[in-house]
DNA sequence: TCATCCACTGGAAGCGCTTACAATACACTT
DNA sequence: AAGTGTATTGTAAGCGCTTCCAGTGGATGA
């Protein structure tokens, strides 16, 4: 018996109230002080705060969330298998320009993953048990239940990438389809005339954006994609080796490429350059995103920027007046893009 | 005033309460339905689902939490900026080997990164403040407070890697030193003695054990360190290139490199094609990790192999027996490596 | 000097949930 | 038929916190 004594629950952190008899105040004054309330006297603070020094008291964030209906915790929602979400420069890159915003808030940010219907599920369930107090949903694929789901439980949410139609929700967006058509035509004034695409997933609506930019600068050359021109990949650079691969044995006479996104542009280049062909003298290509590595591939990759680091600095804010009730459901913001030329094309 | 009324405070989630009225039951009794006790009727049971289904209810965590004291979530803490983790295959196979354990029980993983001194507090907060049950620290670096804070502050906390001495934390590692020894004893048998090393990072213990191991066979050998001989690197590809150039060019001598991780080694590889060398011909090299990819690379990568996934799988397992209070402060377990011979050594 | 006000502090309710403990109902036993 | 036990449900306390409201004391104005 002593001994069950003696196991015990471990250690139980000091509470609001041990503080407030310590410094010999009340409950009420103590959570003042902790809250940064200009009601209280400066004496008392100084008491209160040597109080919670001398306990190490740290507020209880379950009790205070109860009562406030807060959590000051966003997630971050990635519906991609982790090796493919790590490996993605762009995922980085969102992943920083959120820390950055809410560097000085006192906002946590969570990374979720959701590859799967049982995974995606369980965050479905994590974040409808109000962990917190709204959502960042990036790549999105083909019907993911998760934006219904959470417009649904009233948590607010933001897209990054435009919604599927049908969904009503804030997000930010690149220009998608008309970077894809500049990126084209610009292959197209360089006097290429097989031009072929690798496109990214058709179930994510930049890939289908991009793939659509693509066909609108053949229509308005008046050029066919034709046979053979189209592989699809998924984003990753071993999708586009594929890819590649199979557009160079169905069409050797192209003579360029636009890749829907950088890390996949990586992928054609070294097959391309396997298969003995110069770029751009042979072949150009033309990528999209402009990720850190674009400029130190060999040849340098002209590609389409998308001003990621502004996009996600606008899709946090979004979600920030979101939280607040200042953003309404079909705020949206579509950035656009610019060529970036380099030596690929 | 109706107007203010109108704009309300949002959508509020049904509670326990009104499930119970609904179902015409008590608070208890839903309570027991959700946390599925066996104390309750099957007909009252199919009752209080039926409501909770109507209403769409779903427990309040924090309200849960509050009273039970678990949260049902473990964090992830990473000591590193975002971009070297994710490029860093080794981390992906952690979150990976993390969720695969805990993929059927109703825990959460929580991915938290720590750079800096300011983003460290904030996770210490966030830690402390009760959001989490246990913690997983990985890639710590020099005196990281976090691993001491933690266990003041009695947070169930294991870590992947060895502590620091003076820290007494369950852990889970690779024999880092004997692995090095191993692979730079590899060298030696096949006649290499000349070798350099590219450590990793001397303020994480693997990097300075891996880095101790490769001074204890050339000791074993009699031979010297010698000079100009070891070059430091942060475990990232990059680092490697700079310091495979630096090695180069302070010993062209050189007839090995043991380089204390897969990602230098490639970067090394790199290097050494284009100066002109020949692997393994002029110069042999051995990694460390057998990532993914090292069987990929040109030559394919000889290099120690830790087994990350049952090391994953015993670090996981440790925390949640820490949790239930079942694993003691210095509980570790460590792991035996072994060489993989390929082809560039 | 007394009423009035203000600045600060304390009392107390209640956020949504779990869980001892008590209460009830019913089926047995003897 | 009274007593005992068992299975199910309800009652109520309380987790740690915030915040409304009321109370206190001193400073101010008349």
């Amino acid at each position: 018996m002593a001994r069950k004594d003696a196991i015990s629950l471990g250690h139980v952190p000091p509470t609001l109230d041990e503080v407030a008899r310590l410094a010999g105040v009340s409950r009420a004054t103590v959570s003042r002080v902790v809250n940064g309330s200009p009601l209280v006297t400066e004496a008392t603070r100084e008491a209160v705060e040597r109080s919670i020094r001398e306990l190490g008291y740290v507020p209880n964030r379950a009790a205070r969330a109860l009562v406030t209906r807060r959590t000051d915790t966003i997630a971050l929602v990635v519906s991609e298998p982790e090796a493919r979400a790590f490996s993605d420069p762009f995922f980085r890159t969102i992943v920083r320009g959120i820390s950055n915003v809410i560097e000085d808030t006192d906002v946590q940010l969570l990374l979720l993953f959701a590859q799967g219907q049982r995974e995606q599920a369980k965050v479905e369930r994590y974040l409808r048990q109000g962990h917190v107090d709204g959502v960042v949903l990036m790549s999105l694929h083909g019907n993911d239940p998760l934006p219904l789901a959470l417009t649904g439980a009233h948590i607010p949410t933001v897209l990054s990438g435009r919604p599927r139609p049908g969904e009503r929700l804030p997000y930010v967006d690149a220009d998608n389809r008309g970077g894809a058509r500049a990126a084209t035509r610009h292959l197209l004034e360089s006097g290429r005339r097989t031009i072929a695409t690798i496109t990214g997933p058709l179930d994510m609506t930049a890939g289908v954006d991009r793939f659509d930019g693509y066909k609108d600068a053949l229509d308005d050359a008046e050029l066919d994609a034709g046979k053979g021109l189209v592989a699809h990949g998924d984003f990753s650079e071993e999708s586009a080796v594929l890819a590649t691969a199979q557009l160079l044995e169905r069409r050797p006479d192209l003579d360029a490429i636009f890749v829907a996104s950088d890390p996949m542009a990586f992928g054609a280049l070294k097959v391309l350059r396997e298969s003995g062909r110069r770029v751009p003298d042979d072949v150009a290509v033309v990528g999209f995103d402009d990720v850190a590595e674009a400029a130190g591939v060999d040849p340098p990759l002209t590609t389409m920027r998308q001003p990621l680091p502004e996009m996600t600095r606008e899709l946090t804010e979004l979600l920030l007046r979101r939280m607040d009730g200042l953003a309404g459901d079909d705020d949206f913001v579509v950035c656009p893009t610019e060529l970036v030329v380099r030596a690929s094309a």
